[in-house]
DNA sequence: ATACCGATGGACT
DNA sequence: GTCCATCGGTATA
């Protein structure tokens, strides 16, 4: 359950909330900068709408790495400007992410402000927590067992993890499939959550 | 070939 | 609260 490996036995709807308190450790450039996850969403295979392995050609050169080994990094570009990062559930030929959403930085803050152009928050958010730990494409396929960028197991009492919808998604947006910790000052809030408080 | 649009964030009223 | 930059991937012709 602690393990890395064990990733590729577990879907993406389980594995979402099981994130929750890991650390990720980005030695990316050379300095290290390091997160709590405190927020998760989950993104399935082609019955969820939502996902970007529901599209008509099934893999594709963007989505491939969604269906690689539970384990490793699926990371992707939007909006012409931002990077987003997840962690790929599920053995290799089945498709399902995790999108890391934000995390509590724990070290290296001084690299993250510097990085986020002096801007705060520095890793709420999971276009900004790419830019603070130096994540880009180049990172898509890669294994986060090994530097320079890796998973540190970590976990959460059961009672502090909070569920809702999903965050800037326009389809299946109520599916429950969003995880944080309930009151961490971290967690990003949605465009139309008040804050990070109340269950789903 | 080309039109459409997004798992966002920052600037602004 | 609203607006929109910016561009690769996907869908469509």
């Amino acid at each position: 359950m602690t393990e890395i490996g064990t990733f590729r036995e577990s879907d993406a709807r389980d594995l979402a909330p099981r994130l929750l308190g890991w650390t990720l450790i980005s030695r990316i450039g050379g300095e290290e900068v390091a997160g709590r996850i405190v927020e998760t969403e989950a993104y399935l295979d082609a019955s969820d709408p939502a996902s970007h392995a529901a599209t008509r050609g099934g893999m594709t050169s963007r989505n491939r790495r969604m269906f690689g080994p539970g384990g490793t990094a699926y990371v992707y570009f939007v909006y012409g400007r931002h990077w987003c990062f997840n962690v790929v559930a599920g053995p290799e030929g089945s498709p399902g992410a995790v999108l890391v959403r934000a995390l509590e930085p724990l070290g290296g803050t001084e690299v993250m402000l510097r990085r986020r152009g002096g801007r705060e928050p520095l890793a709420s958010g999971p276009a900004r927590l790419c830019e603070a730990l130096g994540i880009d494409g180049a990172f898509d396929g890669h294994d986060l067992s090994r530097p320079p960028l890796r998973l540190e197991c970590g976990g959460v009492a059961a009672g502090e993890v909070a569920v809702s919808g999903r965050i800037g998604v326009s389809r299946a947006e109520r599916l429950p499939l969003r995880f944080y910790i309930r009151g961490n000052p971290h967690v990003s809030t949605g465009p139309h959550e008040p804050a990070a408080s109340g269950v789903a």
